[in-house]
DNA sequence: ATTACATTAGGACAAGTGTCCCAAAAAAGG
DNA sequence: CCTTTTTTGGGACACTTGTCCTAATGTAAT
């Protein structure tokens, strides 16, 4: 049980964090979920801050991963973005409830004025640079960012009206349209 | 003073409420924003649900009325929805700061579980059945309600990236892409 | 076994929360 | 003018919040 304890917290922080909001997550709340007291609590993390920097370290650890599987896993840069897009259907039950982990949360952390703001945006920028660096491998060194930023946009777009509506076919449709452009861009890049 | 009092209430929480987010907002932040007691404050809302369903409804008020403006000053549906899009030129700063009103309200409630969650919906649905409007005004009768979706999308994924990176250039950029987008729907749609 | 350290429980603390009451002041109506 | 109603200020309320302390317990190493 040596840092088990502490994981354990981070888990459930990580949880709470995103289905009711960091803000509307109290000690009293995630000490419960791991059913310790409080004093424990306060041994392994003494603010509140703190937890919250646990919690971004471990998303963009796990996020880190997941791309690094992807790059391994998948060879075409192309399929490699839609596998992105495709989160968007993965969890759609999730986002549907609680919309997207990454923009929410940058989103909550920026109306609290939050010092964590940098960390959290930090995991939106990991996938980012994760598909600035695909829409290179394509050929697109020029513009690979700009559509680095697109690709995020239609899935933060996707998610917050996921979220709003809970609507499945709406999120499947938004996705294939996005995978047809994704490949409409592609095929003007291989002409030009 | 009849309803004065009252009106600036609900008119420094709308505001509150869409810097610092609903619940980072206190009874005694907006007292001191307008200058009045508590004792006061009480007197017009009984709790903090009333005022956000107060703000709700003045937001939704506020939007109709823009929307009916730009129907009666611009005629061409193709230009109503061009206005829409460039809200996020207009309202750039604001949105940079703290997200879409609508979108981080709607994200907000949705993770507190709040009672209102349909009220801030609506003012999402008012702005998608306004440009399903549009879009069937321009003879997609089809699927306009497809096409407002994928416009309300795209201004949402925008205003939350926005928000994250700050980046004016990457607005102006998406912002002329999206219309380039609705042009070229909207040439297929007369050829058909 | 004894020392040293890590972990835990339980509670105390001040500050802030939303809610509510009541009496004074102001306004309105006759 | 006097009465009635509305509006206001000031404070009390029960509760939760994040923070912190201390004492007890477990665990590991010498």
């Amino acid at each position: 049980m040596r840092k088990k304890t502490r994981d354990h917290i981070v888990m459930a922080a990580d949880r709470l964090f995103y289905e009711r909001g960091y803000e509307h997550t109290s000690f009293a709340d995630i000490a419960a979920e791991v059913a310790i007291s409080r004093g424990n609590f306060y041994h392994h993390f003494k603010t509140k801050d703190e937890i919250l920097e646990a919690v971004i370290a471990v998303r963009l650890t796990d996020r880190a991963i997941m791309l690094g599987r992807w790059e391994a896993e998948v060879a075409s840069p192309l399929e490699r973005v839609m596998r992105f897009v495709k989160i968007l259907i993965v969890n759609q039950s999730k986002i549907k409830q609680h919309g997207c982990p990454v923009g929410t949360l940058c989103t909550e952390l920026s109306k609290l004025d939050h010092a964590q703001q940098d960390g959290a945006n930090g995991i939106m920028d990991l996938f980012r640079q994760w598909l600035t660096r695909q829409f290179r491998n394509m050929g697109r060194e020029r513009d690979a960012d700009d559509l680095a930023m697109h690709v995020l946009m239609r899935s933060q777009g996707i998610a917050v009206l996921a979220n709003t509506y809970r609507d499945d076919t709406f999120v499947r449709r938004e996705v294939e349209l996005a995978e047809a452009w994704l490949r409409s861009e592609l095929a003007t890049s291989t002409t030009v």
